[in-house]
DNA sequence: ACATTAGTATTAAAGCTTTAGTAGATTGGA
DNA sequence: TCCAATCTACTAAAGCTTTAATACTAATGT
């Protein structure tokens, strides 16, 4: 299995092949924000591809790619590694660090004690 | 103000410097766990204080770094990057899927729920 | 058939971090 | 005084992502 980490444009990238389930070139290329050459756009996803992030299939001359590894599988790897690369493994300094920093309302506070909550219920030394 | 993200090597001397309070070149070469020639923690180390991220006193010869930003500042900082770009923002998000990675004791589930409702009760509604 | 358009493949430049060699300077010991 | 050790400064190579130009190919319209 390769590192599932993924750099500023390529993760931009996936994220908008994840959404679109399937794209071409110029999908990905109109539904980014920031202006990039056709070309550049191509090369990302051909890189993309030879990594083993995404495939294609051919529709007439055009390439429809599409993800071969899951939003969420890149994303508990990505997190994972800052969590020990920032926090040296701990969950509770990194919560910590988000409580300090995001505004969070109360109702999202009481949302994330719900789902701590469930999951120690379904998980833990019940 | 400068970017604030730190990359590999970069976060490892930075860590050292932190946890050491001040480290000279062969301080932060002798904490670091891979073999590196001393000129490229050097170099490390000078393009760190380029940045902004470090100073030196100067003790004979030798330069002795010490922090001109906190790890804190940095943790914020680089996890909150991650939250915008893996999460979209969502703190929620964020803390479901270290619930899902991560294996997380009843003990550490418990002092995460306790660090919501204190939080909770000295920022939120109250 | 031919020109235009719209694709992909190839190549490479630019910008970045990481890594380290070499040179120059200073200190300390014999 | 001179040699060895030790330190920084300078320079640059290697490896990486990002960006895009150029070349090539296939389809389309007239």
């Amino acid at each position: 299995m390769q590192s599932q980490k993924l750099h500023r444009l390529e993760l931009q990238v996936m994220k908008i092949v994840w959404r679109l389930g399937k794209a071409t070139v110029n999908d990905v290329r109109d539904a980014l924000t920031q202006a990039l050459a056709y070309t550049s756009v191509a090369t990302t996803l051909s890189h993309l591809e030879k990594k083993g992030f995404l495939t294609h299939d051919v529709d007439g001359r055009t390439y429809v790619y599409r993800p071969l590894i899951q939003e969420n599988e890149v994303s508990q790897s990505m997190l994972g590694d800052l969590l020990e690369r920032l926090f040296d493994g701990s969950v509770e300094q990194l919560v910590n660090t988000l409580l300090e920093t995001q505004e969070i309302s109360p109702e999202e506070l009481e949302r994330l004690r719900e789902s701590i909550v469930t999951y120690r219920e379904e998980n833990g030394d019940g």
